[in-house]
DNA sequence: GTCTATACGCCGATAGAC
DNA sequence: GTCTATCGGCGTATAGAC
């Protein structure tokens, strides 16, 4: 891991506020006194806030990829894989409960907004749908592959919005028990 | 239906903005010019913002409580009346793929914006999760009726958020089409 | 009830010193 | 690379004429 620069800690700034306020509501204020640097400084990193909203996107694009490899090496069986998946709700539980779903959250806020970087929002989606697949594919359902990824996304996605609605922890533990319950049945 | 008053039309427009463009997006100037009043008239009728989101709130809920009212009087039977709930996906599929589910982003927003509303804006959730119980429990699962309500509320979220995000009309009419023979193998 | 004019602050963004 | 100072615009909200 290389040293961090200010770019990064800019970006992991605004990723953390991103996700604890929304985009929009987030003003170079915020992130300025998150990083302590000067309102001013910004703009040697970042021209206009859009870019630092697609650095975001690209930092949470990699993190995502690093995690989805990580399941894979971990574990060789892909049912094991897709509990991994399914387990974020768990482990995540506290920070979902409080703010939702980071992706979901993040994709429902740009599309009202109509924002360019809405499509590159959906592609870290995209990439949990493709990763799943895969694995449904290796679990010998290459024909329902896809829906199956979609069910289990939008499943994860209710979930998550339902868990922050209502402060309930219990629930995502019940669903989570359910949805393993339903990987193994297949 | 009585005649419409300004602050009727307010209350209407910001309704529709609210859920187009978020909460915290929409100014008094969008407003004002769906309306067609000038932007300091508005203090006449609302004190602040927040009494604006207050009324839409109220608003939403008195729409919806007259949508189960009208549920229950079109159907005896209380898997029919669940399948009017399920069935809204298909009738709202066009404005939920481009924004959404109304409850449940503007749910989102508010718990990420810490805003004192969100409390009553959950009460809109509720409002389904407790008709949905009741259903659940006439059709003789009183033990899980509650969690079966919650399971369906939850499946709708995920389905709405993924059709948004996807901009995926199939994927709706299929997830309708599961949830249904769910219900029906009950 | 509705309007115009305006106050005042925060927003994103720029200029230029160090 | 980081800072201070500042700009123009839009945000909510107010005052007061009609």
């Amino acid at each position: 891991m290389a040293i961090k620069t200010t770019r990064d800690h800019i970006v992991e700034a605004s990723d953390q506020l991103f996700y604890m306020q929304g985009f929009d509501h987030t003003s170079f204020t915020h992130i300025a006194d998150s990083v302590k640097i000067s309102r001013g400084n910004f703009y040697y990193h970042f021209k206009t806030k859009d870019e630092i909203l697609d650095a975001v996107i690209e930092f949470r694009l990699k993190k995502t990829k690093n995690m989805l490899k990580q399941w894979e090496n971990d574990n060789v069986d892909p049912e094991q894989r897709i509990l991994d998946f399914i387990h974020i709700l768990i482990r995540n539980r506290e920070l979902i409960i409080r703010y939702g779903c980071p992706v979901g959250t993040l994709n429902a806020e740009l599309i009202k907004l109509d924002h360019n970087s809405k499509q590159d929002a959906k592609k870290i989606f995209s990439l949990f749908r493709t990763w799943l697949k895969k694995q449904f594919t290796l679990l010998g359902h290459a024909k329902q592959a896809d829906a199956l990824a979609m069910y289990i996304l939008s499943q994860s996605q209710g979930v998550a919005t339902l868990a922050s609605v209502f402060d309930d922890e219990k629930f995502i533990k019940q669903e989570v028990k359910r949805m393993t319950e339903w990987l193994q049945s297949l």
